[in-house]
DNA sequence: TCCTTTATGATAATAATTATCATTACTAAT
DNA sequence: ATTAGTAATGATAATTATTATCATAAAGGA
């Protein structure tokens, strides 16, 4: 509600930062110009930018949560043998996913796993 | 690898509670018969059943792992009403994610959010 | 039965995230 | 510009789910 430094610095970082970063890693990159900066203020605003739709919350099984600035749409895959994750675009599965015959689906959380190209390619 | 009666009234409750139940849950429900069981047993033998397929892991975002003795292919939706897992048939999503063009994707893990029929009933 | 090995039970440790609360600093009104 | 009111921050404690540790118990083969 009250606009700080703060906010203003952990959304750039999001923005900036465009490897799915954890609130860990938001907090470690500021905190060598901000070295003031608490991780709980960036839990703090990670979260209420995510209830806001600023930015996206990428749930990892079993691992810390991933932030994400954008916002179209698209999916998440973890690759077992590098560790990075990576974009994935699935054409029409938001669409098949939310139009389910009976259950009333207005949101999904996916996870994908394997092998990445470059990986592969090693 | 040794077989012992706690793998077995483990196993067993998996299959008896079909309401998608957390280890806690599982441990509770044995406590009553078998009182010196250890929550970490539970947790140890679920796990392993698992990683040998016997039984399915459901990751919930923010929530506790649960724990699934039906192999078929299903999805898992979350009622954000009532709280409980309903399971989800989606005919050819399982092939639509796993033969991506690019990417070698193995496995994934899927949660869906939303109203379910009976609570959209009420 | 005896021996070796693996599993168990009890509890400590871990790790991510949230809660608490005194202090700070926005913002708008004076 | 000063003030007053309110919301945000920083520091840290608490929470919670899960895993690690290790002495003891029990499985299973010889
Ligand atoms: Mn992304
Ligand atoms: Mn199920
Ligand atoms: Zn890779
Ligand atoms: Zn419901």
């Amino acid at each position: 509600m009250k606009n700080t430094r703060q906010k203003e610095i952990i959304l750039d970082a999001v923005n900036h930062l465009d490897n799915h970063p954890t609130a860990d890693e938001i907090y470690l990159f500021l905190k060598k110009d901000h070295p003031r900066l608490s991780l709980a203020t960036v839990y703090r605003n990670l979260n209420q930018f995510a209830l806001e739709g600023k930015i996206r919350k990428v749930s990892v099984p079993g691992d810390s949560d991933r932030f994400d600035a954008v916002l179209d749409v698209h999916e998440h895959f973890y690759c077992e043998k590098c560790g990075l994750i990576h974009d994935v675009s699935i054409p029409g599965l938001e669409a098949q996913l939310l139009n389910h015959p009976t259950m009333k689906i207005t949101d999904y959380k996916l996870m994908l796993f394997g092998e990445c190209e470059s990986c592969r390619a090693h």
